[in-house]
RNA sequence: GGGGGAUUAGCUCAGUUGGUAGAGCAACACAUUUACACUGUGAAGGUCAUAGGUUCGAGUCCUAUAUCCCCCACCA
């Protein structure tokens, strides 16, 4: 598919586009209808019925896919930019290959798209880049839920390399629609770029980033509290963890000499620590460190008085029994007073021997009221609340409830100190010790990335600040697995752990057969947050030693990237983490502007859901309305960072402008052909160096310049409902509705119209008035001709697609939609609107 | 508990540094071999949530209050 315009055009495109962009569009329709000296007007064919965007969209991305102008490297070719021009880059936030784009998706392809387009046509090398992101646990559990569903198998049952056969399987058909569904909202992406974020490539990327951070110590394996999903089985991070309100029942037992709540009876085997405030008068009697002998489920027990002031001492009794192995609070103090841990239960939910031979392998839901029975029949149970209402954590993705447990898992240190070589990020000196943490704050604080809205810098701010070790390990198969392997000694330990980018394998060990690689993958947002640079060209077109980056590489060419728009629920998962990791690889940050997008609702206000019904589907709207339309009630009816809610009504009404630019553009081709064959020497075709301007048009004029001024301001600044609403009132208020209308008086004069029944109705009276000079009627219609012209490039990068196609026909006579595919194949990409200069 | 956002016409929302209130849709009246009914013209519709304050001047800045939404944290 890339033969057809190298072929065709192959150097000669470059010549064609100084003489075919600038003037004489036109000549081809001058000639032959001056060989007539009068006849009715002539106007291309297609103008006679109304736009139709379902038969012209589809035919537009073809030619624009084919031109191949969405890369830049094309775009040189073609002279339209140079690698001196400045560069304008965006990645698409890769949708995850779990299912179908939503509206939501919608939005920002459509909002990037705009800002693409206007930037390529101000001759920016302008560069956007397509992919998909595997989405570990989410796609791995989508799967696993469908063939528990059918075939009653779980993940076990079908083993490592069946389950991944079947998740790549069904990402790959994800990865299709996806891809399909982006091409149909008339997105300028360069496919040849394509990336996703577990192909070879990518793992290479992350293997070097793991590597690299491994050796930095940022990368350590440790035993620390994680959010265990019993349900898939699997660790996941803490902003992965999604709060549900729960009511359950809360005990009050008698522990000694104290009263302690609780809502789970089934994690208190191993209290043997009794935890208050060291200030609350009602226990001071007791100190810290001294050893009471209480009686307890499975006969009397040695407890540890324990005195700490994050107690809240108005909480319940305001004293607690802790429970460390599965509680992130009362690990925390366990660490803080070296208190033993117990682990009490398993990874699948069951009471471990600890529980004593009557508990022991229940499941929590069982055990709960077996133990508050035994409880009771001891005496020791005071008091049963039933409604208690509290939070309890569940996993995003499986919707387990979180069971926390302590595990060897890998995480990233970010407060750990450690030497960046190299810098770019104001605040952060290369060469001296600096934290993780440290970049992330800097490189929005210095200004060097632009969050917009701005309040979005507290937020960001406050997660980092309260930010801990982030755990990348997780107990699934699908994703990166870690690139750390193991050498077991006879004993069984460890002899030998092995970190680096390739396999004790593949770097040919002779005792490569000794080794075991670590069973765990990484967090999806790891390889995420390398997606600016490793689908550039990182790590080879990067030299880790001395910062250099590799001339003529898209990482030299390409980045930072300019904006990144995208949806302010994952600015932690993915913005922080993509500056946290551009930061540490390259000591640059990712991006200069993040725009965060509103939330996509239906009319009720109720978020749009892929996973239940009223999910919404970007190409149902563009088959029914036009993408064109949908494209323009993005541009418009968003404000940064606020909600919008998805009006059908007011997309209709955009695919009517698309009508109104079809019919202004056959009512101006219209007049030129009336007056040109009225006059024989009138200039009624589009001629470039007009200047014989009449006063009111050099008003317009001005005007009009004044607008297009503006709304590239507002671009330039991401105000995309401002720019949009701008040409929309131009456009059909102005444009139409008075210039039209006063151009027919010129070109016409009006004749006096009085109804007697009715004289104060300005509807049906008004006065006669003269047409104009020869002189007016000449500047008018070039007006008229340059105006249209104008206004087809700056509605372009808002509606790609209905531009495209009366570009067309306004240069050629033709419409795209009526060519054979021959005459589109012989199209020059240079000569595509695409491609056309914006004005200035 | 902490933070953020919103509150403007019947509905959905704009309103960039303070300077006489805007759009789309809906509703109303009218026009009609009109470039376009996927149309045009006109009229109507708002104490800009409430109460104070700063200012010559506040939808816009400040302080409270009310209601709604979102995010973060989470207590045994």
């Amino acid at each position: 598919m890339n033969k057809n315009i190298n072929d065709n055009g192959g150097a000669q495109n470059a010549q064609n586009t100084t003489s075919s962009a600038t003037a004489n569009n036109g000549s081809n329709q001058a000639d032959t209808n001056n060989a007539s000296a009068y006849k009715a007007p002539n106007i291309p064919a297609p103008l006679l019925s109304p736009y139709k965007p379902e038969s012209s969209e589809v035919v537009v991305i073809d030619i624009h896919e084919k031109s191949q102008l969405s890369n830049p490297d094309i775009c040189i070719k073609l002279g339209l930019t140079s690698d001196e021009a400045e560069h304008f880059s965006i990645i698409l936030p890769p949708p995850n290959v779990t299912g179908t784009l939503h509206l939501g998706h919608g939005l920002m392809a459509s909002l990037s798209d705009i800002s693409i387009r206007f930037e390529r046509m101000r001759g920016k090398r302008a560069l956007w880049i397509p992919g998909t992101d595997h989405a570990a646990i989410a796609t791995q559990s989508k799967v696993e839920k469908e063939i528990s569903k059918n075939e009653g198998k779980s993940r076990y049952d079908l083993g490592r390399e069946e389950l991944l056969r079947r998740v790549e399987e069904f990402a790959q058909a994800s990865h299709d629609t996806i891809v399909t569904q982006t091409k149909r909202m008339g997105t300028s992406l360069d496919w040849s770029r394509e990336a996703y974020t577990l192909d070879a490539t990518r793992n290479h990327a992350v293997r070097t980033m793991f590597k690299k951070m491994y050796d930095d110590g940022l990368i350590y394996q440790g035993s620390r509290i994680v959010n265990w999903d019993p349900k898939g089985q699997t660790t996941i991070a803490d902003d992965e963890i999604v709060y549900k309100e729960d009511t359950s029942k809360f005990y009050y037992f008698k522990y000694g000499p104290f009263t302690i709540g609780t809502a789970r009876p089934e994690t208190k085997f191993g209290d043997k620590y009794v935890v208050m405030h060291p200030k609350d008068e009602r226990y001071k009697q007791y100190e810290h460190g001294q050893k009471i002998t209480v009686e307890w489920i499975n006969g009397p027990i040695e407890a540890t008085i324990i005195k700490d002031e994050t107690i809240d001492m108005e909480f319940g009794t305001g004293v607690m029994t802790i429970t460390p192995w599965h509680s992130g609070v009362d690990f925390q103090l366990a660490e803080k007073y070296k208190l033993d841990k117990e682990q009490i239960i398993d990874q699948k939910g069951r009471l471990l021997p600890i529980a004593g031979p009557e508990f022991a392998g229940m499941k929590i839901s069982e055990a709960r009221e077996k133990i508050v029975e035994k409880l009771a029949s001891k005496g020791l149970v005071e008091k049963i609340e039933d409604k208690y209402i509290h939070n309890i954590a569940t996993a995003e993705r499986t919707g387990g409830t979180i069971e926390p447990q302590i595990m060897k898992q890998w995480f990233v240190a970010v407060n750990k100190p450690f030497i960046l070589p190299f810098s770019d990020i104001k605040g952060i000196e290369a060469g001296k010790e600096t934290t993780l943490k440290q970049i992330m704050r800097a490189a929005v604080d210095g200004g060097q990335v632009e969050l917009i809205p701005e309040h979005y810098n507290k937020t960001y701010f406050h997660w980092i600040d309260n930010l801990n070790d982030w755990c990348i390990s997780r107990q699934i198969w699908y994703g990166h697995r870690i690139p750390v392997w193991y050498k077991k000694a006879e004993d069984g330990t460890i002899a030998e752990t092995y970190c680096d980018i390739l396999s004790p394998k593949e770097a040919d060990r002779a005792d490569a057969d000794e080794f075991v690689q670590d069973e765990d993958t990484l967090d999806t947002w790891f390889s995420s947050g390398l997606w600016t640079f490793s689908t550039m060209g990182w790590p080879e077109a990067f030299d880790t030693k001395t910062g250099a980056i590799q001339a003529g590489s898209d990482l030299a060419r390409f980045h930072p990237t300019s904006i990144l728009i995208t949806g302010p629920d994952i600015i932690f998962f993915w913005v922080a983490r993509m500056i946290l990791m551009t930061g540490y690889a390259m000591g640059t940050v990712p991006y200069e502007r993040v725009y965060f997008n509103g939330l996509v609702r239906d009319m009720q206000g109720r978020k749009m859901s892929k996973s239940f019904g009223n999910g919404g589907d970007p190409v149902e709207i563009s088959e029914k309305y036009g993408a064109d339309a949908l494209r323009m009630f993005y541009a418009m009816a968003t404000a940064p960072g606020t909600d919008t809610k998805l009006d059908e009504n007011k997309i209709k009404g955009f695919k009517h402008f698309a009508n109104k630019l079809w019919n202004i553009t056959r009512f101006i081709l219209t007049m030129a052909e009336e007056q040109k064959n009225k006059d024989v020497s009138s200039t009624a075709t589009y001629d470039a160096n007009f200047s014989a301007w009449s006063a009111k048009d050099i008003e317009l004029i001005a005007e009009r310049d004044e607008l297009i001024k503006t709304i590239t301001k507002e671009l330039e600044e991401l105000r995309y409902h401002l720019a949009s609403d701008k040409i929309y009132q131009y456009t059909w208020s102005r444009f139409a509705d008075i210039i039209l209308e006063e151009s027919k008086i010129i070109f016409n004069g009006r004749a006096e119209k009085v109804d007697a029944t009715d004289p104060e109705n300005p509807a049906k009276n008004h006065t006669a008035l003269p047409a104009g000079t020869q002189e007016e009627k000449n500047s008018r219609i070039q007006f008229l001709l340059h105006t249209l012209r104008t206004l087809l490039v700056v509605v372009h990068p808002f509606m790609p697609h209905v531009t495209e196609e009366l570009w067309s026909i306004i240069n050629t006579g033709k419409s795209l939609n009526d060519m054979s595919s021959e005459e589109r194949a012989k199209i020059n990409a240079a000569d595509l609107l695409m491609a056309h200069k914006w004005p200035n």
